[in-house]
DNA sequence: CGTCCCCTTGAATGAAGTCAATACGCGTGG
DNA sequence: CCACGCGTATTGACTTCATTCAAGGGGACG
């Protein structure tokens, strides 16, 4: 985990930061051609959307994959008398649907919650990665088998924990997502969701969210001001949470695979 | 469509039912050739557990994918304290992990729920499925799709939907995949949980699932009696449960769904 | 005949939701 | 500059929903 103020300084120029290489250099070390290639194709057919725009709706069939350059968006659905659920939320370096080719419409729908860049890997770009670069191959099933542990835990959270251990599960959560990225300062990270949006995500009321959130800042467990989640003590806030990252897989299992072999 | 009281006994001009297959049948009309090889891969290794049993257990590293042949499974994580919550249902016709084979090991467990009896697919085996059989290829990406929709769908239970809600949901969902292979007859389907399971799944305490099922037997919405559920309608027990089906994608070519036709 | 497991019921407690009012910051336009 | 509107955060009082605790009932099985 490297500290984004000054990891990137060091000697000579470092080519753009792209969030989907780092994430996946977690698993499997990236030959420069892999990295080369999905430079590119990230950087193929970029889109922007606004905060709260949706970027696909339920019933879509999209001819897209959506990768996640900046900003953050989430799944979400919706029931017939409005109640909302956020299913996932997608950071930068995550792919939206990978598999999104096989099922005939979307279920459910994804919505940009700040400002937001995207990058729509085509049906042509997602084969090349999948068939002439088996690391990235690999790595991007590791991409795809965690964001699917990751729905497993959301299940968890919302059936188990109550609303303070929920909020604090996520906070966990995200902050090591987004280290993964780059995307921390020291213990600092950046929170855009509202009070209604994160009790969207728990599955509680805004105002509930709120007195939780001082409790938890009342444990001193996580500051929160200016859009900025301080968590001082990680280990604290995980052992609130219950929160075990072994579902993300981030033992870099796949390091060893050195980008030098077939 | 086969009526379970009388394709066990009806001999042999058809072949063994293959819960997979026909489950496969939903989405793509498998050639003799495709069903000649699951029923092989299917009967390669099987076997049985008893109730309660561990089929797969959190920190395993498992060689193989479980097909479901007969019984209920579920995916659970246990957190540190003991509270349990069940996150999946695995029935007949059911793939485990069909990508089992790419993360070090599980970060969770896979439990009989009545007896079971699963076939261990091999890395082999699968290979066989996914190579040579474009079919059965494109059907297993879509069961595995739709295991994701299923589990996405359970945030949004368990976010959003009230006890009385939640369990309506379970048992439509129940109700419409057990009869994807053939397992209800009319409108009844054999329920072999108990209201402390259901509590698991539900993220209810067992006392409320009871309560809350006496209120949905109050208003007529559910018979349940003898380890046996039967919904006298299912219009009304999914308008209660602000139940929609389109996630569990069954839209496509293959059988017609009505389970009262012919 | 007792034991165990599961279901059921009641009363008391606790967690989270609702409603409503207020406060705060920020941008816009008068 | 201020007034205004708007979205967001906060607070209190009250209600509703769900949990907990405790006890009792019924069936299957040794």
């Amino acid at each position: 985990m490297h500290d984004a103020s000054m990891g990137l300084t060091c000697g000579r120029e470092e080519p753009l930061p792209n969030p989907l290489i780092e994430k996946l250099g977690y698993f499997v070390r990236l030959a420069p051609a892999d990295e080369a290639m999905i430079r590119r194709i990230s950087a193929d057919r970029v889109r922007h959307f606004g905060a709260r725009e949706d970027i696909v709706r339920e019933g879509d069939r999209p001819q897209y994959i959506n990768l996640i350059l900046s900003g953050w968006a989430c799944r979400y659905k919706v029931l017939e008398d409005g109640r909302r659920q956020v299913i996932a939320f997608f950071l930068p370096g995550d792919l939206c649907d990978l598999n999104v080719f096989v099922l005939r419409q979307m279920d459910h729908s994804v919505g940009a919650i700040t400002g937001v860049s995207v990058s729509e890997i085509s049906r042509q770009g997602f084969d090349e990665m999948m068939l002439g670069h088996p690391r990235v191959t690999q790595a991007l099933w590791w991409e795809s088998l965690v964001a699917m542990a990751t729905q497993r835990e959301w299940a968890v959270n919302l059936g188990q924990r109550d609303a303070t251990e929920r909020m604090a599960h996520l906070f966990c959560e995200l902050f090591i997502r987004l280290r993964t990225v780059g995307l921390t300062r020291g213990d600092s990270v950046e929170m855009p969701l509202t009070q209604a949006e994160l009790g969207e995500v728990t599955g509680l009321s805004a105002v509930h969210v709120n007195r939780t959130l001082q409790e938890l800042r009342g444990l001193g467990l996580v500051v929160l001001k200016d859009r900025t989640l301080t968590i001082p003590s990680f280990e604290t806030l995980a052992r609130v949470a219950l929160f075990n990252a072994n579902y993300l897989h981030l033992e870099r299992e796949g390091r060893h695979l050195d980008a030098n072999e077939p």
